[in-house]
DNA sequence: ACGTGGCATTGCAACGTTGCAAACTGGGTA
DNA sequence: TACCCAGTTTGCAACGTTGCAATGCCACGT
């Protein structure tokens, strides 16, 4: 027994192919009792449109791509969680899938090697550059998530990491920290949203009048607790360990969160902490964290509307979009 | 400059459209010299199959959906992550569908009302029945996670919960604690996930010739940290509070600690605690979670599999497979 | 009686691909 | 020389849907 199609309810309802389409697509355009007998037949028989014919005759599809690093992270998670919600207020589907990080699945991602036919990417890149990223922008739309401005030819939807990171520094040298880390920068990535994170750190220090200190900028591998566990280690290790430290992440924050504790250091009396993401985890790890709260939400419905905008339209200049971010001060840099 | 198709490369490599399908197909069967003219036509213009067409033609799309209550849970979030590796593994992508724990969207998705063309579905149920799952099953192919064996037409993979949920509390009361709470019962779902783990806890209170105390079974409305915070909040109020608490999710266990360190109580010292799902969230907390690890990569293998194998043979039986599990013991309920 | 216009319904073709079976090629064999 | 076979290549049709344009129908106004 196999699926049934338009052909099987025409026939059973005594009416042509054409019919069934419009009852499903537009039914206003039927007669009401052609319509509802018509109807009935799709109730008793179950009929389902074919997605792959009607996206062959219609051209599209209704289905996203949305590719990040990896699903498993928190900010990820967090941020797929809005994207499939704001995805179904466009009536559309949400196709994951996984870079590791790596810029040559990065590459063949946007090439739409292993594209499924998506109709769109929202992409959130970790290694590939903003040009290339430009460059390779081929068959699909695609919205870039992240990185800096001017990247071209792409539409681009972020917050401001340099302000944010400002912010945050700024947060910490207000309530008296003067010897302030910085943990998640990625010197062998191009990746540029912690260089971002990087410098607005710096700008608040000098804002200070405070030098910088390679030794309290801490680069990482990956974004992981375990690095955080790492960069901390190595920070209370230092002659003159820092009084805070700000992580590009809040998974960074709750791994330094935990070797300050395992070292009996405490937070925040001896370390302040800042994180990175509002992640639901920082909200409820002792102490809690305080962190920079972009507004997920909303990265991700002006990101769609921003790919169904370039769809509409492929010619339309990239744009640059800002959203909005917040310091939410909790437990570990209270004021 | 609408995107190429066969007919583009078919022409300008003097060949016919079926010898290019050959060529991206079925290479072995083409001529060497013609496939390496075509191969090379095909770089030149960049052609890439269109998915629907391919479907269409074919009936299969090599595209499966993962149906679950949230995918910013970090339990669905580390799952989603290695379905879509294992997906991967297979040449399928993974479409992902939250159902918020709503059982009307949840019979939706099922149904295949917004089934955007899958394969098949791994579908991890919230308030669903088996029973209902099982009767639900139409189009495409169902594999369930979770829930308890016997659901009847559909396959499922899963660990054993019962067992677990013993484990767990008998390692508490291996530890000497003899008033243990469970946190995560959900009285208003026909889940059977947590019916599972109470039922294993109940049966290892009673091996130890312990009663259960209803005060100490707590209902809960969803499973984040908030649930747990309240919870824990709600047992330690109590005349005689709980020396040891059974958490039915890490979210919950977190939320527990959280409630624990607010207001001094000490943990392992004071209240032992056991988490269940094994997040990476619970590996850094302070203390690190005691918890039950499933095993969520083989989960995930398994469920493609299992899924792959009912696609080849839609008359197989209903099958029940189970997925290893491990309490893992840490500083929150150490030996 | 006839034309007009609006509404409802219809047939045809095409989207790009692949299964099937037939057709062609060249060299080897009877 | 006629024939056959294996290796290549090809044409045709069909998957299920929808855009387009045309048709049929009926009530209405003149």
């Amino acid at each position: 027994m196999t699926r049934a199609n338009l052909r099987d309810v025409a026939e059973r309802a005594g009416v042509s192919v054409r019919t069934v389409s419009n009852v499903v697509n537009a039914p206003e355009v039927v007669a009401a009792a052609t319509r509802e007998r018509v109807q009935r037949v799709i109730d008793e028989i179950g009929y389902r449109p074919n997605i792959a014919a009607r996206q062959l005759r219609r051209g599209r599809g209704d289905v996203i791509g949305l590719v990040v690093p990896e699903i498993d992270s928190p900010y990820f998670a967090e941020l797929a969680a809005h994207v499939v919600r704001a995805a179904e207020e466009l009536g559309w589907t949400v196709l994951v899938e996984q870079t590791d990080g790596d810029p040559d699945r990065e590459r063949d991602l946007l090439d739409g090697a292993r594209g499924h036919g998506v109709d769109g990417v929202v992409f959130s890149p970790w290694a590939l550059t903003p040009a290339e990223v430009s460059r390779r922008a081929g068959a699909p739309p695609v919205v870039v998530l992240g990185e800096q401005a001017g990247s071209g030819h792409v539409d681009r939807v972020a917050i401001d990491n340099r302000a944010a990171a400002r912010e945050a520094t700024a947060h910490l040298l207000a309530g008296g920290r003067r010897r302030i880390a910085a943990v998640g920068i990625q010197p062998h990535l191009s990746n540029q949203t912690a260089g971002q994170r990087l410098a607005g750190y710096r700008e608040a220090l000098a804002a200070a009048g405070l030098a910088a200190d390679d030794a309290l900028e801490v680069p990482v591998d990956r974004l992981h607790h375990a690095d955080g566990v790492e960069a901390m280690a190595g920070l209370l290790a230092l002659p003159e360990p820092p009084d805070a430290v700000f992580c590009f992440t809040d998974q960074l924050a709750l791994g330094a969160l935990r070797a300050c504790a395992v070292r009996g250091v405490r937070v925040p009396d001896d370390v302040a902490l800042v994180g990175f993401d509002d992640i639901e985890a920082g909200r409820y790890a002792v102490p809690a964290l305080t962190t920079v709260a972009p507004d997920k939400e909303r990265l991700a419905e002006l990101a769609l509307a921003t790919l169904a905008e370039r769809m509409a339209d492929r010619s339309l200049p990239g744009r640059d979009l800002l959203v909005p971010h917040a310091l939410v001060v909790r437990e570990s840099a209270p004021t």
